[in-house]
DNA sequence: GGATATTTAATTGCGCGCAATTCAATTTTT
DNA sequence: AAAAATTGAATTGCGCGCAATTAAATATCC
């Protein structure tokens, strides 16, 4: 049998398991550093950049469950649970089980959640001012991101269903 | 060219302020997504996906100092020191003071963490299959997160040296 | 050379993300 | 209808991220 030729570089460093080559770096530092873009807008309204998102959910469609916000943002409850109750603290929505299945809670947004509304609209604009890029560019990256995280999910569940079937 | 839509919208939903039309959840949602394929691939190396960032740079460049390590990562001794100090007891690195200068802490690889670089190699490759990209999608998207993240980073920069001028 | 300023890492506190578990309510099975 | 399985939210525990503060070492200024 023949010498295979070495398939990892003999160069100390090979170029494909570099950091700055890596597509997730760029993702989660990028996706780090736009977020911190966001506090120093969202603190005057007393938000974090999650409770904003599930602000902008609610804004959408009022009077959802747990598990469709959930849904939504792609978070679980560990996550929203803590984060929710925070928020019912600031006054900005309520929580309060479902008759027909007391299992449900139902989110609802209370008149403070839903003034914010006016104060926060700006906040997606400027946001896209500080990127640098153009509309266009803004749209073609959103959508790619978009089709990345499908395909990602599509196949996370693929193995769980597989994992299910032992 | 088609007519744009009102740019104040009275309608209750404005379209630019939807989640889904925002680049910033489409990077937060696929940034964690991706983060979660990791996971699985990492465990059996004993390493959180930082602590395989931290490793990814140390195998590039031994001996940094944790600054240095945080110039690369974009991260904090806040988010460094407890990290590395878990890495240390962990037995991948030493974190030594410098001889030279005593405020400095070196970060060596120790013996288990060079030999970590060996299992982590295939791991970046099956990253990057389960994307579903093809390389140039994977190059193309890295290089924009980048530019992107320096744009935004000069902005922050900017600001806080204009807030330096006080 | 001594006071002041700057640099560097560590610490503290808080809010996520998420895996794993728990518990109650509901649905399905038998 | 009783038992078993499933669902939905809450809880626990841990590891980030990061702002703010602290403390020590070094550099700078006079």
């Amino acid at each position: 049998m023949a010498t295979r030729p070495p398939r990892t570089s003999k160069s100390p460093t090979s170029p494909w398991l570099t950091l700055e080559s890596q597509l997730c770096f760029a993702l989660y530092s990028t996706s780090l550093a736009l977020t911190k873009q966001y506090k120093p807008l969202l603190q005057p309204l007393g938000l974090t950049y999650p409770q904003y998102l599930v602000l902008l959910v609610l804004w959408e469609q009022d009077a959802l469950g747990v598990n469709e916000l959930g849904q939504r943002l792609f978070l679980d409850s560990g996550t929203l649970t803590p984060l929710l109750k925070r928020m019912e603290t600031a006054g900005l929505l309520t929580r309060t089980r479902a008759l027909d299945d007391e299992r449900r809670v139902i989110v609802n947004l209370a008149p403070a959640g839903k003034a914010l509304r006016l104060r926060a609209l700006p906040v997606a604009r400027r946001i896209a001012q500080s990127t640098g890029c153009d509309t266009e560019e803004l749209m073609d990256l959103t959508r790619r991101m978009q089709a990345l995280r499908s395909h990602l999910h599509e196949g996370a569940s693929l193995s769980a269903a597989a994992a299910r079937a032992n």
